[in-house]
DNA sequence: GAGAAATTGTCAACCGATTGACAATTCTCC
DNA sequence: GGAGAATTGTCAATCGGTTGACAATTTCTC
């Protein structure tokens, strides 16, 4: 065995590991739980996009809030729309393709809302609302890109 | 377009959703930098967690640590050794390797010490220590498993 | 002790996502 | 207007990771 390093861990440093393992965790019970549909967490998270912006929203612009590649939205709408919970619209330009959320994927929304929202509870229960305001607060100042 | 759902975003699925994202950006800065070693930033955790440990562990025992799945850990290892940051050793147990950080990797995690600290002090810059540390005291009552 | 159950490391197959290339289309600016 | 740059959606190739099966070994249980 090697000499062992001295590693001083730093506040910031220790906050960063635990920003990291616990996003990783829900992460992954997130897309367990919607693995009963058949879905990715990111399927969701586009019908939500969709369902916050009111309006039909180009492929591009899905994949700039979702954080993920233009192929990427490509596939994931690919599966959403043989599920019927979207469908691909012409518009003006003729490069896009508009999303729209259909009446399904509406209802769909709808009814995993309050699943999504328990789960939510549930991991947030330990702290008292006061203390999930201040958490809410703390990661509002941290900015990565 | 579908009539709009309407959903009422609680305290406790903004703190998720705020952590979910902020977590998943972490790894992607992350993984970034490592990229110019050729290295992922699970490569690097398994010689942080080896060095932590102070004595060399079995791959499963790494497996559970990182939070990997053991087919993973074979192939982060064999990487690891091949660059010479990590070697595998016979014991007791014919079943186990044990791994254990060599000199070189020990070198490689004291270099990379500084980069790594100041990527986290960068994220963190914009709380104050004490609310860094009320970031961690909160975190840390976070379970989700 | 012997047979069953559990553990360990590895491999092939698969999965979600990214990258880079591509054609189609639109925008920019001279 | 028209040439070149930029945008959009798609596809193939690739990457990191997981799942499930496997053989080797160890542990448990009777």
């Amino acid at each position: 065995m090697a000499v062992k390093v001295k590693i001083p861990r730093s506040d910031a440093e220790e906050a960063v590991v635990r920003l990291m393992r616990i996003g990783d965790r829900l992460w992954r019970a997130s897309d367990e739980r919607f693995a009963a549909f058949g879905l990715t967490d990111n399927h969701y998270n586009v019908l939500r996009i969709l369902n916050g912006a009111g309006e039909p929203l180009s492929q591009s612009e899905i994949g700039r809030r979702l954080l993920s590649s233009r192929a990427n939205v490509t596939k994931l709408i690919d599966l959403l729309e043989k599920r019927g919970y979207v469908k691909r619209l012409a518009c003006g330009d003729r490069r896009k393709k508009l999303v729209a959320l259909t009446d399904a994927g509406a209802k769909f929304l709808a009814d995993s809302l309050i699943e999504v929202q328990s789960f939510a509870e549930t991991v947030m229960r330990p702290l008292t609302r006061q203390e999930q305001r201040k958490l809410i607060e703390l990661l509002g100042k941290i900015r990565i890109g």
